[in-house]
DNA sequence: GTCTATATCGTGATAGAC
DNA sequence: GTCTATCACGATATAGAC
């Protein structure tokens, strides 16, 4: 994947990724995007007219092909513990190859500077599902307490993302490297579903 | 407390707390602090040297007094089901009073343009706790299971922060105003403890 | 203390030669 | 396609009059 391109246009684009996801839109520098790509602005300019439009043209379809199908195990069809599973195991080995993701989507949101709203409505991340239907469901089987299924889905995102959100605060805090962090969220693998599920279970 | 404060010295500072949370330290323009306190960029240098000054100045005492205070309690001395009860209650309502707070910590700490990592340490905001202490003490007791601190403290955090954090996308998505979204956070003040103790008992 | 004017620099974008 | 040179602008910061 991190194959040294052979374009020049693709090489641009690499940069950028990389540099837009650590110090965001407004923080990154036409001129540091086209010398982290070993050329100069001018060329950046030729392939993308501008750089937002760069920005644009790096992150649109990214986001479809990744982030989006593992959000939507919510509303796959799995009996509900399966899915529980099956998301946060998901999630997590997503955000371990992509950690700085989710700061940098919150982030982006925040700004304004960037597309990036416009970019998640696109993508289709704001549908809505049929979660609640099936905890309902599991409800009136007597199976599960009476839930809503905004809050639990809430608290189920809150516990993955958090942690890559505070990643610096957290490694700082307990001294962490990578391989103890990495440790931290994949014993989370097992702890969040049982947190989730020893909720849903009757009091 | 937004009582429009008489000297200008105030009135800066109260210009750039606003403007900074808003769109961060890079976003943010010694022009627009000026001109948001109804003054000139000269100004803003005279009282404050240079724009890092002035992001210092205006946070630095402002975190010890509020956050921390907060985020301690899980060390404080209580039982443990009122501790989480009272930390998810007093951390909501400090939340909702300054919903832009997390996030532009988190914001600043990545990007580090402004001096957050320096103000944070300071702040005292990385000191240790003695909260497994209590929960290895009561699940010797056969009162809860054995469990992790750093792992419960993180989904206790990661649940009461993340509605602030991705508030934007939580508004845009389930069209929520501002009063809705206050209930939805008071209504986490009853379901993020039940989680947590639900886990905590005995499985 | 407050203002206007300005120095100095970094940015995004483009012109034009090759 | 690729480069150098440059424009136009907005940023921080300061000088100096009042």
């Amino acid at each position: 994947m991190a194959k040294t391109p052979a374009n020049t246009e693709e090489k641009i684009k690499d940069a950028a990724h990389q540099l837009f996801l650590e110090k965001g839109f407004g923080g990154t520098t036409t001129r540091d995007i086209a010398k982290c790509a070993n050329t100069n602005i001018a060329l950046v300019n030729y392939y993308f007219r501008s750089k937002e439009n760069l920005f644009r043209e790096v992150f649109q379809e990214g986001f479809a092909n990744t982030f989006l199908p593992v959000a939507k195990i919510l509303n796959d069809d799995f009996p509900l513990e399966v899915k529980i599973y099956k998301f946060v195991d998901h999630m997590t080995e997503l955000l371990k190859s992509d950690p700085m993701m989710p700061l940098f989507v919150l982030s982006e949101m925040r700004s304004g500077q960037s597309q990036m709203c416009e970019i998640m409505l696109k993508s289709g991340a704001m549908d809505s599902n049929g979660f609640q239907l099936q905890l309902d469901c599991e409800a009136d089987a007597g199976k599960i307490r009476e839930a809503d299924a905004l809050q639990v889905e809430t608290s189920l995102m809150a516990m993955v993302l958090f942690p890559f959100l505070s990643m610096n605060i957290l490694k700082m805090k307990h001294q962490m490297d990578d391989t103890a962090f990495d440790e931290f969220v994949d014993a989370r693998k097992k702890v969040i579903p049982e947190i989730i599920l020893s909720y849903l279970r009757l009091p």
